[in-house]
DNA sequence: TTTTGTGAAGCGCTTCACAGCT
DNA sequence: AGCTGTGAAGCGCTTCACAAAA
């Protein structure tokens, strides 16, 4: 139940809903994700019921309101849904340009996730660069992540150690790991990789543009 | 027929295979890519049948080879069924650390694509970084991007500069942008944008991981 | 025997059409 | 009228099982 494309999609609304106070119809979603409306009224049909509502409404948004989903019903809904009620620590692994590019982004861009530590196998830049998370030299990923209990890292070292800095972390308890570096890592079955490939993203847009 | 699954599958697997000379069995592809072998079997036969080929051989990869596919002939045909064909130049704009890491990026690593030219309001930035593509002062956008018929920009500018950028890159006649910056920016709606948020990257990587 | 290639079955997501509420 | 909610139909992707080739 819940499907990996509906998941994606309420991913999407999400992110529109957060913020926001005014009700959306299907129809408005629909305009502004590409998803059709009945897609996306099946999919928030999934979403658990509310239990603890006394009344006896049958539709949990009251269907035929005439007015559209409430942000502050159903952001909740979908949080909860997706797992995404929990505050997940993170750090990054490789503090070149594109790591200490991410080492600096504000905590508004990253919502719900907590950067945690920054790790680099060169001491120079561990010393050097500042940060409002505390940076360490890379052998001591394995004490640092456990101890903050580090659950996701973005990898962003260069592409010929992408594969040994991936290792590292799985050795590490790392459970899931973004990757930024244009390489194929492999890594056991029990760690998630999500691979973010610049080659990739242009070929999806260039698909989108046609 | 041959499904955006499929395509996301195929493109995978030819970036295993680009470079290679020996053959590779579905079975490794399993390994490799963490897709069933059965699956990525049908993927392949979904290709187009070469047809030059003057021979009455049944399989086209001479099925039961008993030694896999060879990349030789693998490669171009997926690169045809993906449209992967042209080359599409792009260019950078904003060239701090995020931008300047993609500047650095080796042509393996963008396939088909092409990095034409940087951008930057910073002109010491333009003219102290070192870079295989040239860089240009960010007034002499709209000159060089046609000149160069530049189509995608990589935007990694900071988020609040982001939407003036995106304004300057439609001016100057751009096609599509992949957003890096934590922004929403709203361009014409010829242009077609593609965001790509660490914070999303992070909320589909914990979906993932659950 | 190993490995490709593929019709056919199986299954999950999408779409439809309409009921129900305001 | 407008919009949500949902069983049921439809369809596309995945999986199966086995034929065919070296």
């Amino acid at each position: 139940m819940l499907g990996a494309p509906a998941k994606e999609r309420l991913l999407q609304i999400l992110r529109i809903l957060e913020g926001e106070e005014r009700e959306f119809t299907s129809a408005e979603l629909e305009t502004l994700t590409g998803w059709p409306s009945h897609t996306i009224r099946k999919d928030i049909s999934f979403l658990p019921k509310t239990e603890d509502d006394e009344t006896v409404d049958t539709g949990r948004f009251s269907a035929g309101t005439s007015s559209g989903y409430a942000p502050r019903t159903l952001v909740p809904l979908i949080r909860e849904a997706l797992c995404l009620d929990r505050r997940r620590k993170f750090c990054v692994a490789g503090l070149g340009r594109l790591g200490s590019a991410y080492l600096n982004l504000d905590s508004a861009a990253l919502g719900e996730f907590i950067l945690a530590a920054g790790f680099d196998t060169n001491v120079n830049r561990v010393e050097i660069l500042k940060s409002q998370a505390p940076l360490y030299p890379a052998h001591k990923m394995g004490e640092v992540i456990r101890r903050l209990d580090i659950e996701m890292a973005l990898l962003c070292v260069p592409a010929e150690t992408a594969q040994g800095a991936a290792e590292k972390l799985a050795a590490a308890g790392i459970r899931g790991i973004l990757n930024f570096a244009p390489a194929i890592i492999t890594v056991p079955p029990e760690i998630t990789v999500r691979n973010v490939y610049v080659r990739d993203e242009l070929l999806a847009l260039s698909i989108k543009m046609t």
